[in-house]
DNA sequence: GTCGAATGCCTTGACTGTCTAGGTACCACG
DNA sequence: CGTGGTACCTAGACAGTCAAGGCATTCGAC
């Protein structure tokens, strides 16, 4: 029963962009995938997740068509666009940065 | 010239906390010291970190005492409670948790 | 002597991102 | 027929951070 972070603060956008860099997916499964590869330690609240996509969208970092899903349902795919993939490239240097320089704070070493 | 992180989302109170449990320190002083520590990588703005800092005094992670600075000058002086060693445990964990699942998913391994 | 930079504290206002908490529709299964 | 999973979406509130100011003191350089 992982007690699952509370927030995402700031990492969301990075995420959706890791899981669109393996191909085109939806949004519900883009939720899914994250929660599942991350053991449950990452919710992914479809209220920040709708958002973020369209902000995403809106900034030319994805884009969107009507298909269907696995299961042969309607479902709006997301595929990463080349200004995506760079940013995804931006976002995971800043993470790797941030997240090193606040764990070499707050960890022992 | 470090870039530095634009954002903290979310990090200031533990890496505030973690600054006051090498001993008391004033606003200034926190500041600069993960400044310093982090290699600027991290940038304390100050109009995050006052905020902050009655934030965690008004829920008794920490106390403020007015006194002098090492240069002499007046100055507040924050300590951590007991409270507030517990509550650097626990967010210490909580970062640990999450930056480790967003680093296996945002990182080669 | 005065001027700038550093020290030290503080506030206001806006913004962004996330969350909570709803809603719709369809389908499968018991 | 009701429940739970799939799939999308929205409204509203909230928290934390940021930018950009302000004030007062001190100290060294010019």
């Amino acid at each position: 029963m992982a007690v699952a972070a509370k927030d995402l603060h700031g990492t969301l956008d990075a995420l959706i962009l890791k899981t669109l860099s393996w191909g085109p997916r939806h949004g519900y499964a883009i939720a899914r995938w994250l929660e599942d590869t991350s053991a449950d330690e990452l919710v992914i609240e479809e209220g920040s997740l709708y958002p973020a996509l369209y902000r995403m969208e809106r900034r030319g970092w994805i884009e969107a068509e009507w298909g269907e899903s696995e299961l042969g349902r309607k479902a709006k795919l997301y595929r990463l666009t080349t200004v995506g993939r760079r940013q995804l490239r931006a976002e995971t240097e800043e993470w790797a940065r941030f997240a090193g320089a606040v764990s070499r704070i707050l960890l022992p070493a």
